[in-house]
DNA sequence: AATTTAATGGGTGTTTTTCCCCTTTTTTGA
DNA sequence: TCAAAAAAGGGGAAAAACACCCATTAAATT
């Protein structure tokens, strides 16, 4: 049986290099190479002979974060099946990974068999999910604000400033509006996201990386 | 010359096999058994020949987290060297891990070299810095704000209240005070954290896990 | 061309937050 | 045990946040 290539894309480099010596303990499966983001990616992608079976993504990167660089790989090399792997157990994410065409999410606290039997299911069928995952897909597609709260560039604009501690006054100053304009986006932005104050607001972006600590 | 054991307490197990499946790569190293939390460890300690030379430890852990597991390690098992794994840049809890009895600590974006020299200078000298942690130590030293902030408990459950979206007088209510002594924890704590508003402290709360999204 | 929808902003009021200066009570430590 | 410090509570006022109303304009639909 032939071995089949993985690229590890990871920014710390610790966990890429231990994860990397763990697919290389696995019998069918050695690791081609290890980037640290997705533009190093990308880079390294265009010399031949480069292009792995599978590459193993963690979502939450610097410079080219893991779904925008999935949905550029989907495009760019179709035949390349990446699995998503990361701690972020939030159904937005996932949605958004697999939506930008992930072939499978993992959490990062599966066991190392559940990352080899990901590998080798990726590989015959094309695919691979884990019940976690499944269970997650499926009560998010029953509940309402999952998919489909969808935040205009504005109001994210709005929401980030929010976030730094800035009076709605202020705000106001900086998007160049009128602070009414803003207590609008405020009223509107709570109905949708079904907050009762600021703090609901920050914690939103929080939880969905609109507003990065 | 002989082999040394590490021990690996870390909650996500994917992480925790793959740095297992690393250590064992090196020379002098090999894992004993891994662990999911600080609690886990503990037990497992209790077992004779189960008591190893390094203990790589995550700082971040649910049920008895990196900075309280470590502590008891040291005045329990005083000859165990526990070096702290952790994403973890926040120099606040840098401190505390040290302060703990961490003998080391390890940022998880190190490579792996790095983390074999810790565990070969850890047995040789007792410890091991990065030049990342110690200048983020000597910039905390220069630092007001670093070790010294020590909030209440009562404080703490102040400031969880007010990251879930409450009123102060809702807030005065549950904790069973006067409207105007939260006016003063918030006075207070606004100065002590040096925040502008209760946005700053759900911020802070949330960077410094007093708050768990 | 007519209608809807989205973005902007105004008016007016209430509630909450923030700030500053103060007293009383309880706890702590020397 | 006595003084100091910390915790709890208070008054009053200004600023900010929140709620709900509505008007105008521009852009998108139909």
């Amino acid at each position: 049986m032939k071995t089949h290539t993985i690229v590890i894309v990871e920014d710390h480099i610790l966990l890429s290099q231990a994860i990397a010596s763990l697919v290389d303990s696995f019998k069918d499966f050695s690791v081609l190479y290890t980037c640290k983001n997705g533009k190093e990616l990308l880079t390294k992608l265009k010399t031949p002979n480069n292009i792995p079976d599978i590459i193993l993504m963690d979502v939450n990167m610097p410079i080219l974060n893991g779904i925008e660089t999935t949905e550029i790989i989907k495009n760019e090399y179709p035949e390349i099946k990446v699995i998503a792997l990361s701690v972020e157990e939030n159904d937005v994410t996932i949605i958004k990974m697999l939506k930008a065409g992930a072939k499978g999410y993992l959490l990062k606290d599966v066991e190392k068999d559940i990352l080899e039997l990901a590998l080798i299911e990726t590989i015959k069928n094309g695919y691979y999910h884990t019940k976690d995952v499944s269970n997650i897909l499926i009560n998010s597609l029953n509940d309402d604000d999952s998919g489909k709260i969808q935040l205009k560039d504005r109001e994210i604009e709005f929401i980030i400033h929010t976030c730094s501690e800035m009076t709605y006054k202020e705000i106001a100053e900086k998007m160049f509006l009128s602070p009414k304009t803003i207590d609008g986006y405020r009223d509107n932005l709570f109905q949708k996201l079904n907050v009762k104050n600021r703090i609901g607001l920050v914690l939103y972006a929080i939880k969905n990386g609109i507003y990065k600590l």
